[in-house]
DNA sequence: TCGCTTGTTCGATATTATTCGAACAATAGC
DNA sequence: GCTATTGTTCGAATAATATCGAACAAGCGA
């Protein structure tokens, strides 16, 4: 486990970022980062395998949206809260305001 | 031509939005609704086919972004702002308000 | 009715995503 | 060093999207 692509704010990119959220997985990972302020990977897996986990915390790092720092043998993740808020003013806030809808 | 599917608000879902929005054609669109207003599907393709611009927006329609009505022989369509806003408070201005970055 | 214009629908292709098992890498502790 | 734990990477199968030409549909006007 090695070092982690981390997009600089001005590379953080719309498109990527909305597409990183338009998958229930991710979204999902996103909002009990919100909730949980951080977490490992396996905290966040909901028995899903972890190969799978892991390719969709790649997509929210490489689109800028979590950042991964190693803590012994896993991974903590946090949200890039104020990195994406200062890129996107209001956009996370209203994605994580919007009620989860079954 | 004939009718289209337009979701009601309380069926426009955050995924659905989130991934239609991804996509830079039809950001690119619903960008161009929100500074004009309304506007035909031809006044907004890009020099892309017709069918490619149909099916963009198909996406928009479908996922409650975009209103669409017939006129004549052509399609105007408009940005479901209040909807949206009503739906999801402040995405859609957050993502409007983005500067496009190339 | 015949054309013309505007979009939709169909069908096929190409690209991209998702999913997940299996193998590998890195760290911690004994 | 050995082992257990945590994730990553690889590879392959499946699914979803994008793109676009060609055919079709509907309204408008001459």
């Amino acid at each position: 486990m090695r070092q982690f692509v981390h997009p600089s704010s001005s590379d953080i990119r719309l498109e990527s970022v909305l597409h990183a959220l338009s998958d229930p997985v991710r979204l999902s990972i996103v909002r009990q980062l919100a909730s949980e302020g951080e977490a490992t990977c396996a905290a966040l897996d909901g028995g899903r395998p972890k190969s799978s986990m892991s390719h969709h915390f790649r997509i929210l790092r490489e689109s800028g949206i979590v950042k991964t720092r190693n803590e012994g043998t896993s991974h903590m993740n946090e949200l890039r809260f104020e990195d994406l808020d200062n890129v996107f003013p209001g956009l996370l806030a209203a994605i994580l305001n919007a009620a989860p809808r079954v």
